[in-house]
DNA sequence: AAGCTACAGATACGGCGTAAGCCTGTCAAG
DNA sequence: CTTGACAGGCTTACGCCGTATCTGTAGCTT
């Protein structure tokens, strides 16, 4: 094939539904899911809007698609050792690829499709459990407890740093009006050392609660 | 202008801010958020699409104010007793609201706005906790432990469910693809007394989850 | 009576997903 | 070589969306 400078039958690499679906992973990581349109995509695949339709069923599929492509980037746990740090290992690097793919987690969850892919993670952390001598019972309910934990989202309400930019005066009346909070925001940003680290760090509040689900679960195994 | 009957001068009840979220919430309600729109909720009003602008400031404005109607209908704790049930009972009857509104989740998640309600019901959250004796530093990893489950979401990743309608051969390629998988959901459909009541019950599960992170918590504190 | 204000309606614009049909380059069968 | 099917792109168009801007009017104030 000739390069696309001009002139010769330059052909243009024909599009195929995984070119899609990864140009539509990209774009989404560089400009947000919300500004993922069939004609935005198209225009980054030098691409007619409806060519697309030509690979794909419709957005609702390049949805499906664009989650399979994340999901698959998780590293599966080896399996060896306990099923506590291989579980931990397993979720924290869940964590690592929706923290790269901002959009993921909301996409996932507005998708009520299982895909084999999603299929494949789900077995293999249900197998880690099983290796680690849990009864199906329990497991199913860990499973649960863990919730969408278990792809790594954070589940976050809203940051700390959420106050950061306020003015004195708005700032001033919240701390008059929520004096529990206020209390606590000011503990948080005077700390030094904490009972687990110090500050308000995403990744470390993120493995305390999933440690707090995962301790617990181990209790319960070993009484069981 | 006369009226849509005829004749006498009934007015129509002028429009409100307060009127124009009250019909949001119920129109999510009964027709789901997706069918939320400046149109149709004029129309459900009675009223031209643009109408609505003179009440609030845009649909994201619409979002944010019924979320605070939703919020706002969380029963907070009556503050006695231990912390413990205190607890439990404030986010048990968050969920009860969020069930009730299945959108509410989606558009809270969505959302960064901190409104003042959402505030009060924070902060009666860390007071529950401050009465129980947690210190500030632990109270706030508590916050983060809890996530979005502070509001009941129950953060399911998927039905377990949904294997209902699935043709009997793709069920059994499912089967022999993900072993771990088919055999915690064969044991389900089998159980009957398992560790935490029976069978596939959502409250059930939200609560079992949601002691497991308490009881943790729990420890914590009186280990401090 | 005159004018002001508040609020509803009308019209229009750009963007969205996508249905339906068209055009053209490629390649195999005759 | 001709022909015809087909794959993969393009064009047009429809109905939806949020909303900017303008117009009309009812009721109050002066």
């Amino acid at each position: 094939m000739t390069p696309p400078t001009a002139s010769s039958p330059e052909r243009r690499k024909p599009l195929n539904r995984d070119r899609v679906l990864r140009a539509a992973v990209s774009l989404a990581d560089r400009s947000g899911i919300e500004s993922l349109s069939m004609r935005k995509l198209g225009q980054e695949l030098g691409v007619e809007a409806m060519s697309l339709y030509k690979h794909v069923a419709n957005k609702e599929d390049i949805l499906d698609g664009m989650v399979d492509i994340v999901v698959g980037e998780i590293e599966v746990s080896s399996g060896d050792g306990d099923w506590l740090t291989a579980m931990r290992e397993q979720i924290i690097s869940a964590r690592d690829v929706m923290q790269y793919h901002p959009w993921a987690s909301g996409v996932i969850e507005s998708r009520t499709l299982i895909t084999p892919t999603m299929m494949a993670y789900m077995d293999s952390v249900v197998g880690i459990m099983r290796d680690g001598g849990f009864s199906l019972d329990l497991i199913h309910h860990a499973m649960h407890a863990l919730g969408s934990r278990l792809l790594g989202f954070s589940q976050q309400l809203f940051d700390d740093s959420d106050d950061a930019d306020m003015t004195p005066e708005a700032k001033e009346a919240m701390l008059a009006q929520f004096p529990n909070i206020s209390a606590m925001l000011d503990e948080i940003t005077h700390e030094e050392g904490t009972v687990v680290g110090k500050g308000c760090d995403d990744r470390i509040e993120f493995v305390f609660g999933l440690d707090l689900i995962l301790n617990g679960l181990e209790a319960k195994r070993s009484t069981a």
